[in-house]
DNA sequence: TCTTCATATGAACACATGCTCATATGTTCA
DNA sequence: TGAACATATGAGCATGTGTTCATATGAAGA
């Protein structure tokens, strides 16, 4: 409950003025978000190696269809997959490069 | 309910054992689920720029001390950042240069 | 030591989130 | 068209999560 804390107003209004616009704070901690549970990475990192149908991926992964589907739908939602119809299936893929370059790189940071 | 889907079995299997650990899955996912909160990005984002005190993050942010301190904590746990007392003071930064690879390939992601 | 200041912690609450069940949609093939 | 199958959607529930308030901890200086 403390105003008159240290606040170095020199570094507050540096900081203020380089932080990226809210909306980019917002964007990019959605993709993170999408990223950061481990039914999605899961399913995120099956895609990696393979375009899937959500029946695979059901069978991959712990959760039912309705569940796959519904991340897929997120996934979706944010660029983050691509699907492609095949007759009755429909094939998920990861839809940009990024994604896996910030997942490659995550990967090396988690195994130091 | 259909558990009688179209399931490639040799799809299934190939992407079963090219999958990362369930560790592995877990403790990524944890990363970016830390990542993928928009206070969280802010803080950041902000020691990005310049390493800070707990008062001055405050003072960027749009939450309480307390809520900064309760997300610092988190950062901190998962290495994410790091802290150096100066007298009374404790400055937080990012601790692992792969945080800074991961935001930038994610900012050039959701800029197209 | 006592006060002051910066930071940390715990409890509590409102809200978000991921899952399943049931069912709808939409495509293929007879 | 109608049956069969793959996928999508909506409701509902249990569990997580981010925030604040109140207070504790701990370092610095009088």
């Amino acid at each position: 409950m403390n105003d008159k804390c240290c606040t170095n107003q020199k570094n507050v209004n540096l900081v203020l003025t380089g932080l990226p616009s809210e909306d980019d704070i917002v964007d990019i901690s959605e993709i993170f978000k999408l990223l950061g549970d481990p039914s999605r990475m899961r399913i995120v990192s099956a895609l990696r190696i393979k375009e899937l149908c959500v029946g695979d991926l059901a069978a991959i992964m712990e959760i039912s269809q309705s569940g796959v589907s519904h991340q897929l739908r997120l996934l979706k939602k944010n660029r983050i997959v691509k699907t492609r119809r095949d007759g009755k299936l429909i094939y998920y893929s990861i839809d940009d490069s990024h994604i896996n370059s910030i997942i490659d790189v995550a990967l090396s940071h988690i195994h130091e």
